[in-house]
DNA sequence: CTCCTGTCCTGCCGGC
DNA sequence: TGCCGGCAGGACAGGA
């Protein structure tokens, strides 16, 4: 499920909650997600003060005072649920990894489908860990740019799309904000990845940055502290612009007066739905 | 190198 | 109503 934007909204949910926090129990309710838990990763996390937390693309890092950081990420369906001291839970399914505080919070990750992973990595070893080092820059920093991003995508065959879905080209960007940042820019999904450069280039890079950052944006004005009632992070009423649209006319067509012509059109590539308008992406 | 396919897993939805 | 196929917001390994 989650793409930067939520990823991004659940560690600000679960910043207040865990940092300069003691983790005083750890229960694993099974074996492993998508890879194994780590075999001491229960006598690792016990006892250790969690410093702070950060995102490096859709991993949520939490820093430990050991110099260690438990690397967190929710695949397609996992969830975070904060419970705060004397707050009755109930364990629901899938409710696999619970971290208790010394103070008496509970933080539940929950992943039906099990595409999440969990492990420690140290502070020194992050970089070149496996998952990390191949990784693109980060689209909300200064690192990225049209000049970066056009670097990235020379010589790159496949479609703007699903090189957008390449973490080695830009880390966070999902299924969802492709679309929605490919519309926004008005480029058409299919065009040939290495065809995307300099003033088309800019307005990318910028399209990127405005559908993820107004994302984020929602994601914190709509939940009162990053979450919900049931202690839910991360997860918000988020209307797309075309994802999801197959069908419809999108907001330029309509602004446009095209009498209300249906433009949203939903295609398939390398197996993932993507949706655009037909009129505006060339 | 790049590109493409298959795979991990459960839940949900639409069609029959 | 029940069953079944297809699809779901991610990312990896392995082979061409």
């Amino acid at each position: 499920m989650p793409e930067l934007p939520e990823v991004e909204t659940v560690i600000r949910g679960l910043t207040p909650a865990l940092k300069g926090e003691e983790i005083a129990n750890v229960q694993l309710r099974r074996k492993s997600l998508r890879i194994p838990f780590p075999p001491n990763l229960k006598q690792n996390l016990e006892g250790q003060k969690i410093l702070h937390l950060t995102r490096r693309a859709k991993y949520i890092l939490i820093h430990l005072m050991d110099g260690n950081i438990l690397v967190i990420h929710l695949g397609m369906s996992g969830r975070m649920t904060v419970i705060s001291a004397g707050e009755n839970y109930t364990l629901q399914k899938h409710d696999h990894f619970i971290m208790s505080m010394k103070n008496g919070t509970r933080v539940i990750y929950n992943d039906p489908r099990r595409f999440g992973m969990i492990f420690l990595v140290s502070q020194d070893n992050l970089q070149s860990h496996k998952v990390f080092h191949h990784l693109g820059p980060e689209p909300l920093g200064n690192e990225f740019s049209a000049l970066v991003l056009a670097a990235r995508l020379r010589n790159k065959k496949v479609s703007i799309k699903q090189a957008l879905l390449d973490q080695r080209v830009v880390v966070g960007v999902g299924n969802i904000y492709a679309s929605e940042a490919l519309y926004l820019a008005g480029i058409n999904p299919t065009k040939r990845a290495e065809l995307i450069k300099g003033e088309r280039c800019e307005r990318l890079v910028k399209s990127i940055r405005d559908v993820l950052n107004r994302a984020i944006k929602a994601g914190g004005s709509t939940l009162k502290d990053y979450r919900h009632a049931d202690g839910e992070l991360g997860y918000f009423q988020h209307s797309f612009t075309v994802y999801d649209k197959e069908g419809e006319t999108c907001s330029k067509c309509r602004k446009a007066g095209s009498a209300a012509r249906p433009c949203i059109r939903k295609i398939v590539q390398s197996g993932r739905s993507t949706y655009y308008c037909a009129k505006t992406q060339k």
